[in-house]
DNA sequence: CTTAAAATTTAGACAAGACTAAAAAATAAA
DNA sequence: TTTATTTTTTAGTCTTGTCTAAATTTTAAG
């Protein structure tokens, strides 16, 4: 069985291996994890040491199969409580990640299967993230960065990449969210930034906001 | 803010000082934590330090204001979440106790609020507990141990006192749950064994089972 | 009322998981 | 290819919550 904190640790390495490929430093790890380096060098020793990741010394980690298969449960769980929150207590997008950074440590297969098919096997997070199936599979979708769109190029909002509560109520007040039709109606060359279209409307973006819609290009 | 440990002998000296009276033991702490009678001591230290009991060395413990309105808190979150699993995952009431132990501690009043009301501010839980309301409140039930009946007396099964999978199960062979109506058809002075009548069928109970039944006369 | 037994507390140790400060290794710069 | 900088690791400490063993207090028995 794995402690809190182990859990934690593998999450963030996944999540890191996901987006910057793999051999994660203990650098990158410490700053995801908003601790000290010197307490990441210990925890991956621990984690090595029960086969979930492989660590050589100043060489970063990697997740075994093992490791995969628990920091994916997790995000499995994550993500369906996600759905639990959102679709059956009515809560706002931005205020579920709390909540299920708890939630999704609660130890129980029998749970989860149950809450799965209570919520109708969701696909997606309230996010637009995909949720691993029970053998831990998660369908590959093609989405892309609204970033990546050149000038006049349309796509449907699939989700969204960072997933703090500022970032989603600043999508909110502008009324974008999944399922919304993005339109590149300008796009600056010098700093990266967009005129876009959204319901009739349009709103000035900047390259930070570009780089964390996901797309799907039509 | 309470650890899980903190919170653990909070609770477990909220159920001792309610079903044997003020001033908890430190070896009756013990016991129920399944731990060690010095570990108690350290703990019970440290929880009158934070003002959420009162303690005098060799003389025991008791909640404080301030502690019982926490232990209870978490009471009713533990008992609202063996409602969803019942009433929403469709889990057994002998299956739930395990699951919500884990859940009880998680931390947003939020989201009990919004649970509470998904339920439909349910009053029991699925062994018969009153659920505390928002404030702590505990409505006073008028409910008999089985054990104090006399014979030819019947009543309506309201709850149960343990309610341990074991015994749950043994209910559940014998069709007694709560709704169940009970009449002491014998009782045996000697022993305080009992034959009882359950939906038209006999049964012989020892008087460790009378004594772990709720009824409420009738 | 003294002694034996039981209950409780203290003292000291340990594991988990964090930290700071310093050492060592890897990488980048001159 | 040395030197400087950054990254990573080690060493030692701290807190939380636990334990065992020993000391102390309370309670029960004779």
């Amino acid at each position: 069985m794995f402690t809190l904190a182990e859990e934690n640790y593998l999450k963030a390495i996944f999540h890191l291996e996901n987006d910057y490929g793999v051999g994660v430093s203990t650098n990158a790890i410490a700053d995801k994890m908003d601790t000290r380096a010197s307490s990441v060098t210990d925890m991956i020793q621990k984690l090595a040491d029960k086969k979930v990741i492989s660590y050589q010394k100043y060489k970063g980690a990697s997740l075994t199969k093992k490791g995969k298969s628990i920091a994916v449960n997790i995000i499995r769980k994550h993500r369906l409580w996600e759905v639990f929150l959102v679709e059956k207590l009515d809560f706002q997008w931005d205020e579920v990640h709390e909540i299920a950074e708890q939630l999704e440590h609660i130890k129980s297969d029998e749970l989860i299967q149950r809450l799965d098919l209570f919520l109708g096997h969701p696909d997606f997070d309230p996010h637009g993230d995909p949720i691993p199936d029970k053998n831990g599979y998660i369908k590959p979708t093609e989405k892309k960065l609204l970033s990546k769109l050149k000038k006049n190029q349309r796509g449907i909002c699939v989700g969204v990449k960072e997933s703090s509560a500022t970032f989603l109520q600043y999508l909110d007040t502008r009324k974008i969210g999944i399922g919304s039709s993005i339109t590149v109606i300008d796009k600056e060359e010098f700093d990266q930034s967009m005129t876009i279209l959204v319901s009739n409307k349009q709103f000035f973006i900047t390259k930070k906001i570009a780089e964390n819609l996901y797309l799907k290009t039509i």
